[in-house]
DNA sequence: AAAAAAGATTGAGTTCGTTCATTTTTGAAG
DNA sequence: CTTCAAAAATGAACGAACTCAATCTTTTTT
């Protein structure tokens, strides 16, 4: 069933993101032009624009595999639950924060946030929104196992609730990745003020 | 203590703010080229960039202008307040929904929220991040409001809040930008929704 | 009022993302 | 094995944002 042709599609596809990953990550996204990217994955421009449709979804799409491993540690995390509202939702949070900076620089963020809002059409960009989703899911998903161990009030709408601190740990992420001078501890210092206030509501 | 310099300087700013502005609205921000703004504000693209330092840097300008008025329209609605918790709420964040398509596309929100997160260092940036916070002390301001008029819980940390119902509304806002295709009404009710939770949540 | 300095304008030139006509490679049919 | 069609790769050409050395305009100095 894996003839050359498709074969060869999934190496150049694997090459070309190799490739701009790394070149993104040591030289920074504006620096790299697409030609460089092909040198290094061994084809021509033309052929990268075969595979994605331009380099901010190129960059999408690598940002969009790091989502998908965050997504997935999130997952093991909302089945087993700390045992208090305010260190489940700060596990959690911590878990998208410390993940955010392991393969991917501000700048990548910054490039990759902008150009999903700018081009909402495009293949990646809509994987990208999709995994956003997944990821409110997922807190929403954290507060109905709370309240189904009792530690979070009943009568609250998880789904709405939810969505509240998904959108304020985004926000929180985008100060941080708009500010390069802003270390990861500052964003924690936020995030677990912010998130005393919102088990505070909860409980 | 005008001088002759200091007077073109001033003209020349406003024409190419006009004519980008223009532009930018009939035939979308793509569309339009630096020369053909220079063109029309009687200039040489060169100058543009004098006053401007990036095409983004130009909308942002004019997207800051906007949302000036709209900070100034809310100022108004938060001294007098309408004397219930969710209309208030409502009526606030209807004002900026209602302003938000007056004189801008949904793609030059879209670029626009785009090259303020790609490059925040930028003046204009800043000037659109500056503004953005206004907007969300606004909304702090008016729950403080309704905190003093008895209309909202005391125990409550307005500014907290305020933050949250602000992100809220943004978060919907992008959302309603990054779909050409969804109307103004739809907004509305996804609002008037989220708005009736945490409006619950207030009292 | 002339000369010098400071400040702005200009548009040709550079760079890089993107497109597309041409060529090459792969897979199927005879 | 040859022929043909479909799919993919290629790189030269294009377009637009942005830069910068040369030129022009305004202000200050003598």
């Amino acid at each position: 069933m894996t003839g050359l042709r498709e074969r060869q599609k999934a190496d150049r596809t694997g090459r070309i993101l190799d490739a701009a990953s790394r070149l993104f990550r040591a030289q920074g996204y504006d620096a790299v032009r697409i030609e460089d990217i092909a040198a290094a994955a061994e084809v021509s421009a033309g052929t990268c624009y075969n595979y994605f449709s331009t380099k901010g979804d190129l960059l999408l799409a690598i940002v969009s595999m790091e989502v998908e491993e965050v997504v997935e540690a999130g997952h093991t995390l909302v089945t087993t639950p700390p045992p208090d509202t305010a260190q489940a939702l700060g596990s959690l949070i911590r878990l998208y924060y410390d993940h955010s900076l392991h393969y991917l620089s501000k700048e990548m963020w910054r490039k990759a946030m902008a150009f999903s809002i700018e081009a909402p059409g495009t293949p990646f960009s809509q994987r990208y929104t999709e995994l956003d989703a997944m990821l409110s899911a997922q807190v929403c998903d954290l507060i109905a196992a709370l309240q189904k161990r009792g530690l979070a009030r009943p009568d609250l709408d998880a789904k709405v609730f939810g969505q509240i601190v998904f959108n304020t740990l985004n926000q929180m992420f985008i100060e941080f990745v708009k500010q390069d001078a802003m270390p990861l501890s500052d964003l924690h210092r936020l995030s677990d003020a912010q998130t005393a206030s919102l088990a505070g509501l909860i409980r």
